[in-house]
DNA sequence: TATTGTTATACTCTATAACTATA
DNA sequence: TATAGTTATAGAGTATAACAATA
């Protein structure tokens, strides 16, 4: 007499599942480090957009970011308290508005860039060249057939 | 005159942001299909640690998922209001609870396996089958190196 | 009518810590 | 005193939708 045995996939058969667990990690130490210079995770992408795209409508921002315009407009409000971004109307549309970096925040940015790539240092560094070569081309590949174009693939 | 240009990184130059991307967008996706059944993501990792773990105690299943008591606490009334866990008190230890599956809960674990195969198979079948083993021992290698063991590694 | 941006609401997840009851 | 579990608080992120002003 046979029993059916229903097989039953574990978490970590998923690919999805391991890639969650190393990348909450990575990103919770990243804030972490970020916090010392007392931003998120998240308004370290909106600084690292804006510091080549300066001076651009919160609309376009969400599109480049994926968010939302409400996000983005929380967000902003955050960085405005900080004096990190100026918001200025648009001089052609008297509904736009546009965001900008200010000194300081512009000053911010190559820090910040640093603290990510010692993040990825560490992290990585574990990995072998090839081993990394191969996961940042998987990871493009995905995010390339998946369109998830957040901000422009270079 | 040179001017010394200070090299800023982008955002994706970092393994960590384009992981970040797609493990959002995976995540994402599957958070949709398990709300079809009524249950997130973490309760769908909640219900599949108990259905090979079940009697677990809080504590145990806080360390085994990498999450706080509290957490553990607020997700385990969810699920109870649900009807798809049972907590009764520890024989041994009047401070010690014990938390198992229902009838109910027990029943939905392999439809919510089902759901993660497929959005797995979605996601990672765009990947050929070498890049998915690739991507596979990567990520387990950094699980391992970093102690993530926040679910027991099989 | 459609679009720009703000605001309100709500929910998940996370983290810290105060709290109780038991050991 | 240490541990088990709950609860309160707060912040980040996400999503939806209502709203006022302008196009």
């Amino acid at each position: 007499m046979d029993h059916f045995m229903p097989s039953v996939s574990n978490l970590t058969d998923h690919t999805g599942y391991l890639m969650r667990l190393v990348s909450n990690a990575v990103s919770q130490d990243f804030a972490c480090k970020v916090a010392a210079i007392g931003v998120t995770v998240a308004e370290w992408a909106f600084l690292r957009v804006l510091f080549d795209t300066d001076g651009i409508a919160p609309t376009a921002l969400a599109d480049k970011m994926g968010m939302t315009r409400g996000a983005i407009s929380k967000l902003a409000d955050r960085l405005l308290a900080k004096g990190l971004i100026r918001r200025s109307d648009s001089q052609t549309d008297r509904r736009a508005q546009v965001l900008a970096l200010t000194t300081q925040g512009r000053n911010m940015v190559p820090d910040l860039a640093r603290l990510a790539d010692e993040n990825d240092a560490e992290t990585f560094g574990l990995l072998t060249t090839a081993e990394r070569a191969a996961l940042d081309q998987i990871l493009k590949t995905l995010i390339e057939r998946r369109s998830l174009t957040t901000t422009a693939l270079d």
